[in-house]
DNA sequence: TCACTAGTTCGATCATCATCGTACTACGAT
DNA sequence: ATCGTAGTACGATGATGATCGAACTAGTGA
């Protein structure tokens, strides 16, 4: 098995504007929101978007690299899990005010 | 006096994607900062930017645009207020969020 | 009226970044 | 081993946006 975490910020390293920037972008807003409705984690591939792979994959490693969500590798595929615990330290309320929006 | 409202959305027109754009910038998000400290609204050219006049004018009309805040003039000065309310209704607990941070 | 001040608008420039296709890596199954 | 699948890395491109200087607007005060 030997699962793998992906490279991450530790919670000290997280700054607030990259954390916004990179949640400042809709598809990125989606595939957070996405996070957000599953805790267990979600497969990248999973999340329905309108853009192909390698755009995705450069979204989530924008979201990884601002500390916004953790990957870890499950065979070929790869978890992304929401940083809530992190962010929620870091920001009290920020998460749950951006995901009330009506969208 | 005759104090005018410079143009801005309606809290329902303000969109979460465009708050969070506007918030992800180093310079806006020390205008935030300083309009979170002066509650009663500060004048533009009051706080300290590492930017031209003229830049500053376009990092408060994006903030504006997106409903962060909202300007009136006072003469020939232009007084900034962050709109608190709007944002505490849309999107509560973000802005607390997001000022929490120890920069 | 005539400056002076505060701020905006415009056009240009340069940097950043969202997007894509292609090539590559890694794992699992046959 | 080989093939298929999931995803990343790279290089290119086009769009967006941060920045500036210069010209402009509007209010204040002499």
């Amino acid at each position: 098995m030997a699962t793998k975490v992906l490279p991450q910020p530790e919670r000290d390293e997280i700054r607030v504007e990259a954390v916004l920037q990179a949640l400042g972008e809709p598809v990125r807003l989606t595939i957070v929101r996405a996070l957000a409705d599953n805790p267990a984690g979600v497969c990248c591939g999973d999340i329905e978007l309108p853009v192909t792979a390698s755009t995705r994959a450069h979204h989530l490693k924008t979201l990884r690299e601002a500390g916004v969500l953790s990957t870890h590798t499950d065979g070929t595929r790869r978890i992304s899990v929401l940083r809530r615990e992190d962010l929620e330290a870091l920001y009290p309320g920020l998460l749950t005010g951006i995901l009330s929006a009506k969208q």
